[in-house]
DNA sequence: ACCTGAACACCGTTCAAGT
DNA sequence: ACCTGAACACCGTTCAAGT
């Protein structure tokens, strides 16, 4: 595993290195000694291409955002969903570099994807910002809470164990104050991330589409229509 | 504001000076040497009360939480969003702890809150989990962006240098990549944060209602004014 | 231009020793 | 029981010196 000297330094390989370490050993593992020695050189030399730390983060991930990104609005969610599961460390990078360097291309990458479904969804033009902004968040939200363990990768039966301590451990709270949360703890344990985060965008996006009079687009996944209530007024699909 | 020893130490002492030097110096001021510096002791006392870094940053996010969460879900939502304005490293916090504590103290305060929230808007039992987690997933992610920078505390004039700073850049983008960042980018620059905050969750909530074939429930929260009560009519669809 | 690796200024954490 | 503070095993980062 110990990679040979054959080539030559470089950015793009150092990022790769970084992604390797992270997902191997976590935000713990990524360190300029651990990175030289994979890269079988100094630590200094690292900063020939990378700038700092912080910059190699935000390299890694943006480059596992970009080749997890898809065209549509469920392609864009459910690919940040299923990457933050291969890359547990992404989660809380995530959420670091969208807050901390909303001027990077990890921002505008996933504003872009979402951004252009909305109007697709016939949003007029003076609500999209929000309509977006409100998808982001949740997906970035959601994604969050989706790493179970930025410390080390985590197994399959290890994330049922997780479940089962958190539903075990809301069980356990206090019933005057905690009614809601003890209720719904059962839950916790057999439930599917994935279903419940594609849940969460048709729910959004059925907020988008009631509250400006749109037709609800149902792609067919899994979710039960929402029957019941017109929602509000007619306004033309639009071309 | 040196404080003199006159008290012993204490877990609450502990975290209290942990907030304040996180207020005054963000993530990188809250170290155990500056730490026990304030408190006129050596670093090792603190181990006495605090088992390490990762469960004082847990007991300092509880702490400024557990104030800040107010009753319904708009003050639960905007108790959250103001105290990150005010702690500036609270959101970072708040999706690690979320995420990589879910069994601890904050994350049932909240899902709490806005769980009661929902049941009282009548969504059917079977879907309250899948409801009140989309609502908290977009709270969080939202609280996380309005982090301008967890480094330091951020003044007024900052924050629209800093939302300058990022229309600029996305309007640097590539037309052909990013016709639809391009676009919004000018919104960025003088957009209310507190009301497109808020304007996300009337878009999730609206979901949930017209989802299920629940009346809307009128917000009766202004938009305008964080603290002022008698909220003006809302525009956009009724009933 | 690119790389080396020792050195610097820090960290979180531990622990024998004190009161 | 509670506190002290030196010591340990690390960090990220720098930089004179090499090729």
């Amino acid at each position: 595993m110990a990679t040979r000297r054959t080539q030559a330094l470089s950015r793009d390989r150092i990022v790769a290195a970084a992604i390797e370490l992270l997902d191997a050993a976590g935000e713990g593992g990524l360190t300029f000694r651990a990175l030289s020695e994979r890269l079988a050189t100094g630590p200094g030399a690292i900063y020939w291409h990378v700038a700092n730390k912080e910059e190699l983060l935000a390299a890694a991930t943006d480059g596992v955002v970009a080749s997890a990104v898809g065209a549509g609005i469920r392609e864009v969610a459910l690919g940040l969903f299923t990457a933050t599961e291969e890359h547990p460390w992404l989660a809380t990078q995530l959420a670091l570099q969208l807050s901390r360097r909303p001027w990077g291309s990890v921002a505008p990458r996933i504003f872009e994807a979402i951004g252009r479904e909305v109007e697709a969804l016939g949003v007029p033009a003076g609500s999209r910002f929000t309509a977006t902004s409100a998808l982001v968040h949740y997906i970035l939200g959601a994604a969050g809470q989706n790493a179970v363990n930025t410390r080390a990768p985590v197994a399959v039966g290890d994330r049922e164990e997780f479940l089962d301590g958190v539903a075990t451990a809301w069980e356990a709270l206090d019933p005057a104050e905690y009614p809601f949360t003890r209720a719904v703890a059962a839950e916790v344990r057999g439930h599917d991330d994935r279903e419940q985060f594609l849940g969460g965008i048709e729910l959004v996006l059925a907020g988008i589409t009631a509250v400006h009079g749109l037709a609800p687009r149902h792609p067919g996944t899994g979710l039960e229509s929402g029957r019941g209530r017109n929602p509000g007024p007619r306004r033309g699909a639009g071309g």
